[in-house]
DNA sequence: TGTACATCAGTGAACGCGCGTTCACTGATGTAC
DNA sequence: TGTACATCAGTGAACGCGCGTTCACTGATGTAC
């Protein structure tokens, strides 16, 4: 049975929604089509009105999950606060709503052109943002903390998740909020006590 | 025909080798039984002799993976010589014989519990030896340290393979070794020129 | 050391299931008058 | 505004391919005498 236009828009965006967070809860290849359709609320055989491809669809739930994640961080002003956030523990435990760099990390590799290079904006973009939100330091200085600061965060997320045990993901993503969330950081030196708080 | 124990032995270790870098290269689904087996110099029919499932096989293929990966970096004794080789070219274009927590990052966690377990002992291991390559610093600081560093190294190896444009991805990896291989770091202050050959 | 037989590593065909994709069909929507 | 028809979003059965797994078979290895 035929929908309005309307509707079959709102469909389609809520077919992307869904796979953009199934993927990133469980793969690319852990996720069927099936699965993608029922989880929107309609039949699989519906899908090919919409899409070319799983690919193509993989394609723009990829995008989605990146613009998603930039409208969040920029949220936030200060690099504590986007640091604390994008090591949560909400955020460890959430898959499926976070980070797409974090959660389909090395499969994304293998996907199509398209993806990649949207991967590769998203990237750029938050390096710049990354760069802003640091108070000190000449233009060049602060690109190369962007980079440590991405690398290091996204890093600390993926390993949080990949350890089985609670004291050391926790450990770790408590440790890597202080050192990546604040600069100069926890690396910097060898203070000893203190949070760092009165610097 | 069967074949003596000894070689039968020395099959299964070049199965378990050829998976280790297939599922690196191409993730778990990427790969198939058949192409194992192939890639081994056998038929696929033999597999089910050696392993009680795919799954098995990848629980040791990617504790093997984490093996060697332990045996290369054992090979430095200092953190620059390490962190070089670890965000080197040749480590982001070589993804099969690469880290396996790079590789296969996020997929390590739906796999079966033996493989996290052999995960979680790997990035403990790890830390210890980053750990002892700080030459300053206590031992509480030194331990942050090695989180930051191992975090750090691992996502910028991740970010160098999944961006797009290869100015940003060398660029990535420069910096990146130039702040987590070293301690203080170039995170640490606003320094300007000058790479800190003189501390 | 040599012979006879049991064992079993590896082979290749076959099975069966899941999944991406296709298609004939349905009936509500959109449009022309 | 109302009616008649064409359109087309969604349905559900079916197809076909790939892949994990099984199995009867082969023939070299290992063993018992």
């Amino acid at each position: 049975m035929r929908v309005s236009r309307a509707k079959a828009a709102e469909n389609r965006e809520r077919i992307v929604d869904t796979a953009s967070r199934l993927f990133r809860e469980k793969g690319f290849d852990g996720v069927g089509v099936d699965a993608i359709m029922k989880g929107a609320g309609l039949t699989h055989g519906g899908f090919y009105g919409h899409f070319r491809s799983k690919d193509d669809l993989a394609a723009e739930a990829v995008t989605r999950a990146l613009d998603r994640s930039m409208e969040r961080q920029r949220r936030f002003s200060n690099l504590d606060d986007l640091v604390s956030d994008y090591l949560s523990e909400r955020h460890r435990s959430d898959r499926a709503n976070g980070c797409a760099l974090a959660a389909l990390g090395g499969d994304i590799v293998r996907q199509s052109e398209g993806v990649r290079r949207g991967l590769t904006a998203y990237v750029r973009e938050q390096l710049d943002r990354l760069a802003c939100l640091f108070r000190d330091g000449g233009a060049g200085n602060r690109r190369k903390r962007a980079i440590a600061a991405l690398a290091g965060t996204t890093g600390a997320l993926i390993l949080a998740r990949a350890v089985d045990e609670p004291a050391l993901s926790d450990e770790i993503l408590a440790v890597a909020r202080d050192a990546f969330g604040t600069a100069p950081s926890a690396l910097q030196s060898r203070r000893v006590g203190g949070r760092g708080r009165r610097g």
